[in-house]
RNA sequence: GCCGGCGUAGCUCAGUGGUAGAGCAACGGUUUCGUAAACCGUAGGCCGAGGGUUCGAAUCCCCCCGCCGGCUCCA
């Protein structure tokens, strides 16, 4: 079996696979016979007993192997294995064909409860379980195991009767996972499997995992010739071709419009900044293994100490926030200027480790539309509904209406600065404001920054992986360790309150979402091309190039095809550079002074004078309509 | 960073120790056509890089780089 390699949003698990509650709730079976329980709780059940098969299976052909855990997913099932060597997919094909004839053989599963020294000693040879059996022997003296044929699981239900009511599965990948999810604990092997209930619902996963390839933006950034990687340039950086920089100039262009009208001025620093910067603001202290590592001065220049190194060394700007800060202080602000808004889009440069990077979505050269804006403490909750708008404004025009929000608190631990007011004023006025705007979010503790909490907001790519684009922040802690301060109406000078927010969050990262979003048919207004002249034979180039040049005066972006294919290739080509209008032109068109215009879903909204065709194609621009679809 | 898979023409892929191939794209010519592929021809490769084994390496081994999936991380 070929390994597909692919598992649709797999992260999202109904459950903890470490709560393994020793027994069900009171009611539910911890085996049910079909119709006993709805259909959904139906389909965890077949999954969780074919992990418990898989397990089976893998025990039988590495009997010294050891076993950890094997949950339900979303679209199946895995089980996590220490095996003596790794699987290949050929043992995953081997896996599978015994799974099967083991669910054939029509296994019953039986569980039962059985006290806590049992357990241990049935499971002295798996250090794993053990491990399980020391943290639910917390709880209970009574742990529930699981056997079928002549294999047993600590477990706490949740199967089908048999093995042969389990429904069609596929073996699809098997990957390295960490026990725990601890990256210092061991590594142990993680074989996948999709299932569902009818070999048509299995059918349809696979199906919609190919359509979810053919919408990638990796993908489509080649066949749309936008964006390119290369070797020799180095992993993570992405280059932009014509069309690709169109399209991001676009984005900017939007976010420019849409903060000089909300009172954002733009500025500029640059790349580059001196260590000791970044020292003074935190991030060498708290974020150098993301920071490219210093750059040296020439040696006859250096003046440094051996302990100063880092200080007088230069680092590529991870953030912008210590420069905005510097900024800021070049002069005394008074109350009066605030909030003050700085808005920059320069490139970042961030040492993401190899293993997360990922076509546009995770690079290590990334611009965000960053801002930073001073206030004073009690203008958070106006500022932050301000940039929550700004948020809605930018998301709808994209069309994108598919994002959720996560508010991020501090947690346990010394990661975070200590200022239990400053933190609770901020929790609150950033809680406020997202109520107020009506927005749904889920709160995490211990996912803030460790200068403040903050509202992020995330959408999923094709893939069904989760980003973060849009961020919101409040920083309770650099603006003093930079010094920042205004004057306050009684004189005195305070430390502003810093909002860090970003609203594409990177232009790479959206451009990817977006190409996903839209499976690269972009609306007119993002759309490199956006409309393309065919003359059909050589005698209708003169007014194409007529009706082109026309257009492009009036602000589109048009381009002729005059090659000397057919017009139907002409088409074809067309529609698969997803270009929004084509514009036919024969002989009744140069005749009519018009242009047959075929949408991009192939409509043909038939001959139109040149004129009606430009106010049409001018509209749609300077509306930014999601349109054509 | 870790585990596994992969790297041959611009793209998709054949080629398992003995002279590097196909389709599409590109380019040249012919064709001048009414809404998703006209025809003929030409060119295109340090088989990811380096090292090794061998009479001989795209093919086997080592190391590096890159890509893909997963884990972990993500100011």
């Amino acid at each position: 079996m070929r390994t597909l390699g692919l598992q649709l949003d797999d992260r999202r698990m109904a459950d903890d696979p470490f709560d393994l509650e020793p027994e069900l709730e009171a009611g539910v079976p911890a085996v049910a016979a079909p119709g006993e329980v709805d259909e959904a709780e139906w389909l965890q059940r077949m999954r969780h007993s074919a992990a418990h098969v898989l397990a089976q299976v893998v025990l039988e052909m590495f009997p010294e192997g050891k076993i950890a855990i094997g949950p339900p997913i979303d679209t199946g099932f895995y089980y996590d294995f220490d095996l003596p060597r790794p699987l290949t997919p050929e043992d995953l094909s081997q896996i599978q064909k015994r799974m099967r004839k083991e669910m054939g053989r029509n296994h019953r599963f039986v569980w039962e409860e059985i006290s806590v020294d049992e357990a241990r000693d049935r499971f002295a040879d798996q250090p794993f379980k053990q491990e399980l059996i020391d943290q639910f022997s917390l709880d209970s003296d009574r742990l529930g195991i699981c056997t079928h044929a002549a294999f047993t699981d600590l477990c706490r239900g949740g199967h089908v009767e048999s093995t042969r009511q389990i429904g069609p599965f596929r073996l699809t990948s098997v990957a390295g996972a960490y026990w725990r999810g601890d990256e210092r604990r061991p590594q142990l092997q993680r074989v996948y499997g999709a299932l569902f209930a009818t070999k048509e619902e299995l059918d349809a996963h696979f199906q919609r995992i190919e359509e979810a390839q053919r919408r990638d933006h990796r993908r489509l950034g080649r066949e749309l010739d936008l964006f390119a990687f290369d070797e020799l340039v180095g992993a993570g950086v992405p280059l932009l071709l014509p069309d690709g920089a169109i399209v991001r100039q676009e984005m900017e262009r939007l976010i420019r419009e849409l903060q000089e009208a909300r009172g954002y001025r733009e500025v500029w620093t640059g790349h580059l900044a001196r260590g000791e910067l970044f020292r003074r603001s935190g991030h060498l202290e708290n974020y150098s293994d993301v920071m490219y590592p210093a750059m040296r001065e020439h040696d006859e220049h250096r003046n440094g100490s051996e302990d100063d190194e880092d200080g007088e060394a230069y680092f590529l700007k991870p953030m912008n926030c210590p420069l905005h800060m510097t900024l800021y202080n070049h002069s005394l602000h008074s109350y009066r200027e605030l909030p003050l808004r700085y808005a920059e889009y320069t490139t970042l440069y961030r040492y993401e480790k190899s293993g997360q990077l990922s076509g546009l979505t995770r690079v290590r050269s990334l611009t965000q539309d960053d801002c930073h804006i001073f206030i004073t403490p009690d203008q958070i909750t106006d500022e932050v509904a301000r940039v929550l708008e700004l948020v809605q404004t930018l998301f709808t025009t994209y069309g994108m209406p598919n994002f959720r929000y996560e508010l991020s608190l501090p947690g346990e631990g010394g990661k975070y600065v200590d200022d239990p007011q400053a933190w609770s004023i901020a929790v609150t006025a950033l809680r406020d404001a997202l109520d107020k705007a009506g927005i749904d979010y889920v709160e995490q503790q211990g996912e803030a920054a460790f200068y403040g909490p903050k509202a992020d907001l995330f959408v999923s790519d094709v893939m069904g992986r989760e980003w973060q684009l849009s961020t919101i922040q409040l920083d309770l802690i650099q603006p003093a360790r930079l010094g920042c301060v205004y004057v306050a109406d009684n004189g005195e000078r305070r430390t502003p309150v810093v909002i860090h927010r970003a609203i594409h969050g990177s232009f790479e990262r959206f451009m990817g979402i977006l190409i996903e979003h839209y499976a690269g048919a972009f609306p007119l207004w993002l759309a490199p091309t956006q409309a393309r002249c065919i003359p059909i034979a050589d005698r209708h180039q003169e007014w194409a190039d007529e009706v082109a040049r026309e257009l492009r005066e009036a602000g589109l972006r048009v381009d002729v095809d005059d090659g000397n294919e057919r017009m139907q290739a002409k088409i074809r080509n067309g529609q698969r550079r997803k270009i929004p209008y084509l514009l036919v032109i024969g002989d009744r068109e140069v005749e009519a002074r018009s242009a047959a215009v075929r949408v991009r879903n192939g409509e043909d909204l038939g001959a139109m004078p040149l004129d009606q065709i430009r106010e049409m194609l001018t509209q749609l621009k300077a509306s930014r309509a999601n349109e054509p679809a």
